[in-house]
DNA sequence: AAACAATCCCCCAATCTTAGGTATTTTTCA
DNA sequence: TGAAAAATACCTAAGATTGGGGGATTGTTT
């Protein structure tokens, strides 16, 4: 039981429920390549210990008292890039997927997910991988795709593109081996199908719509 | 064996080496409730037979002599967005992933892969998932994720994004609640630090760089 | 025939961008 | 605590960009 700690994984919990963060802590000391090191209901704690804790990975619930699980990955990601964080919650809405990816998790588990899902989970993101339950994984994949109902013609598309890229008028008219004049156009075009009037808020409507 | 052809999912193979063709033609025959409607070596055989083909999902190649697999994916989507594409090859290396995904496959898998985990890929697309192989994974998440040794501060940064966004210098400054004046200078200090003098090139290495 | 897409042209005024500087205050870190 | 870095603000100036008007032609698709 207690022989080879030193090479046991360090695994630490945060999570404000009592249940289901000592039902983890039961879960993953049931392994014996594991070992809880720490278990904290709240970001701040597990910053605090950070340097004595020293764990390899760390389950983290998003819904915290005080500092938002989001904002502890990324102050520990800060702190130390080594650790692995996997995420833990029941959120599946698109806005918490995806800023808790950018603050730096390593994976997305939702607490629907089975046991053995989420053991798997932690040898995963040990090995490099980076492990999301179903509809996580579909989410982010689609974050690649564009909408297919786009109201703007391909050539419009790709004006909007090199616009999203910084470049003026006259480079695109280059780039494009088109006059200046046409790029116009199209922008105006653009804009009056966008219902915009400026770059910045046809840029923001086209992200938001993945028209690019 | 025959029974109840209707109701099985139709599988389609695109692949040019005979021998990874009939092998998985082989392995999604095996299972009762799959059915390979079709096997192609290139993806203009495959889009000419869509409409009588009718597949469910289709195992897409990426190396294949003609038509890539990439525009591939896209044109078939393009015709038919219900169709799933799982990609199927031995390419791991970041523009690949990115360019399929962005084209429309819903799965990517290695083809080192196991058996059981291709089967699985099958029944997670069309149960709404995102397969990917563990590393096609961790690359995906990780592209969320931005440098940590960014040459930039906090603010300019902060400043980056908005110009990425299309905002001008007056109203970067607004939102920031700071002078123009002081915009402008970190856009200096910014253009400094990455060796440019545009704005157009300073968003390509931060992008690049993922800086932003 | 009508609608759409892509191309090009003109004018104009306001704003923006980049390039030189300098300088103060605040924060961070060794 | 003292130096370095970061954030802030200001100045001048020229040239480029942007957005709002107006229009026109050519081809494609329906």
């Amino acid at each position: 039981m207690n022989e080879d700690l030193e090479m046991k994984n360090r695994i630490e919990i945060v999570e404000d429920n009592d249940v289901v963060r000592d039902g983890l802590k039961l879960l993953i000391n049931s392994m014996s390549k594991h070992n809880v090191v720490a278990a904290y209901i709240s970001c701040e704690q597990a910053i605090k210990n950070l340097d004595k804790d020293l764990p390899d990975v760390i389950l983290m619930d998003l819904d915290l008292p005080g500092m938002s699980g989001i904002e502890g990955i990324r102050r520990i990601k800060k702190r130390n890039q080594e650790i692995h964080l996997i995420v833990i919650t029941v959120h599946e809405d698109s806005e918490m997927v995806f800023e808790a990816l950018c603050a730096g998790a390593s994976g997305y588990i939702t607490k629907n997910a089975n046991h053995s899902r989420l053991l798997d989970a932690i040898d995963e993101v040990q090995s490099g991988g980076a492990p999301m339950s179903t509809r996580i994984a579909k989410m982010v994949v689609s974050s690649f795709q564009r909408n297919q109902n786009s109201p703007l013609t391909s050539r419009e598309t790709e004006v909007l593109e090199l616009l999203a890229k910084g470049k003026s008028y006259t480079v695109i008219a280059d780039e494009l081996f088109i006059h200046k004049e046409t790029v116009k156009s199209h922008i105006k075009n653009i804009y009056f199908k966008l219902h915009v009037n400026s770059k910045a808020d046809a840029l923001e409507i086209a992200r938001k719509n993945k028209l690019i």
